[in-house]
DNA sequence: AAACTGACTTCTC
DNA sequence: GGAGAAGCCAGTT
């Protein structure tokens, strides 16, 4: 069981029409400062399908990262898809940051 | 085992 | 508000 198990559960956890960012999950994990960290999971992830890492955006609802199709493009439509508000080229975090169910 | 890199975050200018 | 620099973690070489 290493760090990047415990990021790939929590992301595989995230509601759909929701997003959550890396710090997010970082602090999840149980490394507030992992950011990083759960990024290069992702990168790695090897639960693909299972793990919705485009659901995991910057800590601005900023498409980070993704190293897949047309990048942060491919990333963008697939959370079009999954009926994320987008603002422009951000998430709209507002109102779709997935909540963790702390209040 | 040590050093480098990377899908990050945050502060300061 | 935009650009630059520093700090942290885990994985890979």
């Amino acid at each position: 069981m290493s760090f990047c198990d415990r990021v790939y559960t929590i992301v595989a956890k995230i509601p759909k029409r929701k997003v959550a960012t890396y710090g997010q999950i970082a602090r999840l994990s149980g490394n507030a400062k992992a950011a990083r960290a759960v990024g290069m999971c992702m990168r790695t992830n090897p639960f693909a399908p299972q793990v919705p890492c485009h659901r995991v955006v910057g800590s601005d609802g900023s498409l980070v990262g993704f190293s897949g199709g047309e990048g942060v493009s491919t990333k963008k439509s697939m959370l079009l898809k999954e009926g994320v508000r987008f603002t422009k080229d951000k998430v709209d975090i507002v109102r779709s940051q997935w909540n963790t169910g702390v209040s």
